[in-house]
DNA sequence: TATGAATGAGTGTTCATTCAT
DNA sequence: TATGAATGAACACTCATTCAT
């Protein structure tokens, strides 16, 4: 089932320096998508990527040079359209309105490919893949410093960011399974749990 | 090989009706449960589930005609040690109690063998073994009850017992996945979120 | 083994472009017809076949999606030299003269690789094969042509055809079972089973 | 596909003398017979005739010591049965009359159990178990007798005989593939072939 | 740089056969 | 003698990765 993967780079090859590679790298990443989107985690291999990219499984080798390093690169990616729009969430007035614009920045990401983003929370728990991945990381950075903006007097804030992302995660990846699509309804609900969190503990 | 994986049943081949076939089951079952501990997801091959239950290979397949059936009937172990706990959640007098029981049961559950939980719920969701598997489902009708009893003014109990149980399985999940191992602490958190949540919605 | 036979498809993979391809699948499949030979039925298995080849196992299964289709290329192989060769009775002159010259092609093939032909007349019965494999069809209906033209009058030529074609097959079997060789003595009793048939059916 | 089969003696394990061993033996080659003519080829195995015949898989090995010698036995059973009918062909006034009992014989054999029959010429042919297959010779001698008798002016008898064995497993074979069942149709064209070749041969 | 043919270790699964009970 | 649990060699097939062109 799963290949012999000998500790190999997960980092991409080369910063594409050349338009024409970023294009292609590009293509890469987001065929690495959809083959993880259509054919879920058994079918997600290095030679359905390349095809489904239109170039050869060589010339995913040259950019990546593991098919770890692909997943790796996959994540960064989803990551960052997530971090660029949480961000914003920083920039809101109050603590309590940064909350709210990330619970609805990750309900808005998740249900638009919802399989996707399960199956990419799934690959960063893999051992392998530990501490290359910076979701979590840097989500848990943003959340601690908007829980210690809305909730000043919390005792564990650290605690906190980390129950409450696992709490998001937890509710947002059940709907995505479920394949809930009302996307205020679900808002609410993450609303009334994070809060109603935050309000009971310390 | 035999990579394919044509449909192969998912129900155990026969039930032991002898002493020793019994031990050797439990063996491999427990055997499936430690290798996925140990090598996690990637190491879980089925050769390896042999050499560490001292069987041949074999004797894996005299008791489960494929990998996803011994995967199966790991996940019914686990599940129904879990059920025999919470169904005494449902003999408390009040609803609310009964929840707490329940969320004591699902932490002391998770933090006793924290990665292979969290394995076998991500197994759980796996396209082919849905349906096989009973925990979500059995979890989610006592927590309906439950809830129904501890809020029966409730709007949407259905939906109220699918997030209480996402959030459940998110943030215990997710306190395995760090290595915690303070039960108290955990168990008040969680009530804090669940009835958060569950004062906060309809 | 394969044991159970997933419904894989029978067709080669990809018809090879380039020359070294070509090149691959002609060793490959020229390999399975010398293991076949040598090893018999049960010595016919994909290692084997790829040791001979001098290529690797993962080659065989680039070009031939699993065993049987290896083995329906191989009948293939073998069916269109017969077919090509057997073509030419149809310009023949007589009926009678197209018959012989069947007659003629049946042998001379068989003879030369008797133990090849006789495996693969088995092979063609498969369950699994059936209709994938040309030959009895594409053999009937040459037959039948010519047997309509050599017997304008018989009451069931396609009866007719498929008993010469049985006839044809039993006795150039047995005849290569046995190790005989002599050609001319074969093919004179052919034709004398064969017309003797006709001559004596309506 | 095949297992490894070291050559283990292909005679059955003793001449049961005992009742009941003399029914177990005959229920477990019934029991062969009936799962080759069920499964076929591939589902031939060792269990699986254990299973049909209602014993344990040791008590197959108590009365043969391989799964060749099982398929021997099974063999010896239809050929003897066989045999005994067409032993009557001698008693036959004239050769002629004695040739048209076997061909009738053939006949009806083969239509009564069709895949079995042609599973079993089949497997006659496997050099592992050549020798010790009686039918092919003992028919053969059998032909050759009444061959002499109903051609004695023919010069090559033996040959006549395999020829004549040939043409009818052919035409017959292939008629069970067929699924034909018009055993007065099947016969009078057999006539035909047979006495067709023996009429135009020296 | 791009291609894609080639590699081969690894994995799931079967089944003839043995032997302790 | 009968049982059936246990064995393990054998086999079909996959897929991450390499490298000659």
């Amino acid at each position: 089932m799963s290949q012999p993967s000998p500790p190999k780079g997960l980092r991409p090859r080369k910063n594409p320096s050349q338009a024409r590679s970023a294009e292609t790298v590009a293509s890469i990443v987001e065929a690495a998508a959809q083959v993880l989107e259509t054919n879920g985690f058994e079918g997600f291999n290095t030679n359905a990527v390349a095809q489904r990219a239109g170039v050869s499984i060589g010339s995913v080798y040259q950019y990546f040079p593991s098919k770890d390093a692909l997943t790796v690169a996959l994540i960064h990616r989803e990551t960052s359209r997530f971090h660029d729009d949480a961000a914003n969430a920083l920039a809101k007035r109050s603590g309590k309105a940064a909350l709210e614009y990330l619970i609805g920045a990750s309900v808005r990401q998740q249900l638009q490919r919802p399989m996707l983003a399960r199956l990419l929370d799934l690959e960063e728990t893999r051992p392998a893949l530990r501490g290359e991945t910076a979701k979590s990381d840097a989500m848990s950075a943003l959340l601690l410093t908007i829980i210690k903006r809305a909730r000043p007097a919390h005792q564990h804030p650290d605690i906190a960011a980390a129950d409450v992302m696992a709490i998001i995660k937890g509710m947002v990846d059940a709907a995505g399974e479920r394949g809930e699509t009302d996307i205020d309804s679900l808002e609410s609900r993450l609303r009334a749990a994070v809060f109603g969190y935050l309000s009971r503990t310390g």
